[in-house]
DNA sequence: CAGCTGACTTGGG
DNA sequence: GCCCAAGCCAGCT
């Protein structure tokens, strides 16, 4: 497994409660501003042996990622119960809950 | 080694 | 704002 995969875990066990990353974002932090595809491969692949706070991770609209109706649902559940909360049911108001890394030197 | 895949992103219409 | 096409990178087969 590469250095980015393992930042990549990282970050996301990092991410606080009640805020979500994008997946770009993740990428850029680990070091692969493009590797967003990356990021959410590892995340439908080892999130489990991770223990990764997974719904914690949207994409770039600040909408959830999966596909998979019952998963998608699952996620919003999650979010909502750590305060998160939705406009229209359906966006995620970024500005309000991404949690940004800032390396402030 | 070569090709395929994915819970993405961005740009254009 | 929505839909489509292309680009992207690392892991897997």
């Amino acid at each position: 497994m590469e250095a980015f995969t393992l930042r990549v875990i990282e970050i996301i066990k990092n991410i606080p409660n009640g805020m979500v990353m994008t997946y770009g974002q993740i990428a850029a932090e680990a070091g692969s501003p493009r590797a967003a595809r990356q990021v959410a491969y590892v995340l439908h692949s080892s999130s489990d042996r991770y223990k990764l706070p997974w719904h914690r991770v949207v994409n770039a609209k600040g909408r959830i990622a999966i596909r998979d109706y019952e998963g998608h649902t699952l996620q919003k559940m999650m979010l909502i119960s750590e305060g998160v909360n939705f406009i229209d049911d359906e966006y995620i108001d970024l500005i309000k809950y991404q949690f940004i890394i800032m390396n402030c030197k």
